[in-house]
DNA sequence: CACTCTCCCTGAAAGC
DNA sequence: TGCTTTCAGGGAGAGT
């Protein structure tokens, strides 16, 4: 499931591999997934080189020496593979990048949840993919004044407006109930109820919980890759997510139970005793 | 406008 | 054992 720190892994990845390569030819095996693949889409990369990778919350920018910009989203499923010349395709395999050291960057996503797009890159902070996205967590935009500035009339559980990509960009499900127990804030509280000294707090959860994941990215695949190819995906021990029904892992409490429940069709993990 | 619900899709896991 | 059902979730768009 890639939230932010499994796409800025992917992006780190990709960016050893792609920076300075040259694009020969791509390749599309199906007509796009959850939209369509631009239909000229090989007019606006064949032949062109890499500038740099970059991200904006759960999307991953390929800044191309032509002024436009690849943009992939992994949704649900969608992983990134660096392949050699003689990689066989696989199923689920759905969009290829051929570079010219004959290395292949392969879009892999079962549940075709992803896109692939092109943007001009002076464009692409006004498109519909990222004019109401909100503050990056991990740049100093993100303070507790901003938060709460945001939170203050919004009516919605705190759970939920971590998932607004409006309020911030690239909390996914799996962060959201991480960071809220990092906190010690219930997931079911009004955004609104959310205190300065709260979302100080959360504010600080946020950014440990996301930097730990991205650390520990790093560090369990050898420079952001698996000897497979795999980009950006490693295994984290999360606190709440997953633990229906075993112990809370604080310390001052015994005998409390990991609870879940369901908030907007989302399963949300958490200690009852713990937030509040 | 604010918010909730449904849908897209496949594969793993649970249920029968 | 094997079939069927349920669930997972990002984001768009419909519905309340």
């Amino acid at each position: 499931m890639p939230e932010l720190p499994e796409v800025e892994t992917t992006c780190r990845g990709l960016a050893k591999v792609l920076i300075g390569k040259k694009i020969t030819e791509i390749k599309t095996l199906r007509s796009g997934l959850r939209i369509p693949f631009p239909e000229d889409l090989s007019k606006y990369m064949n032949g062109t080189k890499v500038i740099s990778v970059s991200r904006r919350a759960k999307y991953i920018c390929i800044n191309l020496s032509n002024g436009y910009v690849l943009i992939i989203h992994l949704g649900m499923s969608g992983r990134i593979i660096i392949g050699k010349k003689e990689y066989v395709l696989n199923l689920h395999d759905h969009f290829i990048i051929n570079l010219s050291n004959s290395q292949k960057i392969i879009l892999n996503d079962p549940r075709r949840f992803g896109l692939v797009t092109i943007l001009n890159t002076d464009e692409m902070e006004s498109s519909k993919f990222f004019r109401n996205i909100g503050q990056e967590p991990l740049s100093d935009d993100l303070t507790p004044e901003l938060l709460c500035s945001k939170l203050k009339h919004k009516k919605i559980a705190i759970k939920l407006a971590l998932l607004d990509q409006k309020i911030i960009s690239g909390i996914g499900n799996i962060y959201a109930c991480e960071a809220l127990f990092r906190a010690g804030i219930s997931p079911k509280r009004k955004s609104n109820s959310i205190s300065y000294k709260r979302a100080s707090k959360l504010v600080n959860s946020i950014k440990l919980v996301l930097t730990e994941a991205i650390k520990a990215g790093g560090s369990s695949i050898k420079d952001f890759v698996h000897p497979d190819g795999e980009l950006g995906y490693f295994a984290t021990k999360w606190r709440v997510y997953g633990r229906e029904g075993e112990p809370c892992l604080c310390n001052h409490q015994k005998n409390v139970l990991i609870k879940r429940i369901i908030q907007s069709g989302r399963s949300t993990f958490f200690c009852p005793a713990c937030q509040r």
